[in-house]
DNA sequence: TGACGGTACTTCGCATCGCAGAGTACTGTG
DNA sequence: CACAGTACTCTGCGATGCGAAGTACCGTCA
């Protein structure tokens, strides 16, 4: 029923990966994960991962005032996020492997 | 570095696949899970994750002495597990291709 | 003017779930 | 008898996504 859980430790990727691409604040980041695909992100979801991300030394910050709205925080990727990036994918598309290959296991015990 | 948060949602998922091919106990269902790939699973992960998937309603379960040890409670698949698998796997598919798009995209602004 | 909706962010506390650690119990082996 | 392997249970913790509420700024419309 709920995507919530799948979403544990992916969210973090899921970020960095849409950070790649160009620069976003909070809430623009939060449309680019909806319109991808992930519809029930929460924004305090985001807004926390980016959090956690800056924190652990993978993104820069600065804010950009807005003369149509309130100020907007943008977040970019640094060298450590690009690393980080990286190897989150590798190790994402290995556990995706690994899924889909228990899935497809149809007594192929061999 | 740590695959056990990729893990949240998808352990239950993986027990019903490894279930499908045959009944099985829990010390039993730890090594099939090993030996495919998910080698960091911790033991009362999936013993707590088949107490939840039987109260849920989706496994059947009895027990078996062994004169080779103690004894073994098994579980099998019911009717409202295999349901389960099947929608649980189309979630997940579902996901893990929505996730790999996002990590695809490079620039892909069109 | 004031109510409202959209934008943008923060804080709080909750629920889920995998896991480490400890404990129980049975078996065979050195 | 100590020990390792098998098999299971219970307790509590930590990480994380999320709902709810609050703050604040802006433009529109009555």
């Amino acid at each position: 029923m709920d995507t919530t859980q799948l979403l544990k430790g992916v969210l973090d990727l899921a970020v960095l990966a849409v950070l790649r691409d160009e620069d976003g604040y909070g809430y623009d980041i939060l449309r680019r994960l909806r319109g991808s695909g992930l519809e029930e992100v929460g924004d305090a979801s985001v807004y926390g991962t980016l959090r956690r991300l800056f924190q652990a030394g993978y993104l820069t910050t600065y804010v950009v005032p807005s003369e149509e709205g309130p100020h907007r925080k943008y977040y970019a990727l640094n060298a450590a996020g690009r690393t980080q990036l990286a190897t989150s994918g590798k190790v994402w598309r290995s556990f995706a492997t690994t899924m889909d290959t228990i899935l497809a296991e149809r007594g192929a015990r061999a």
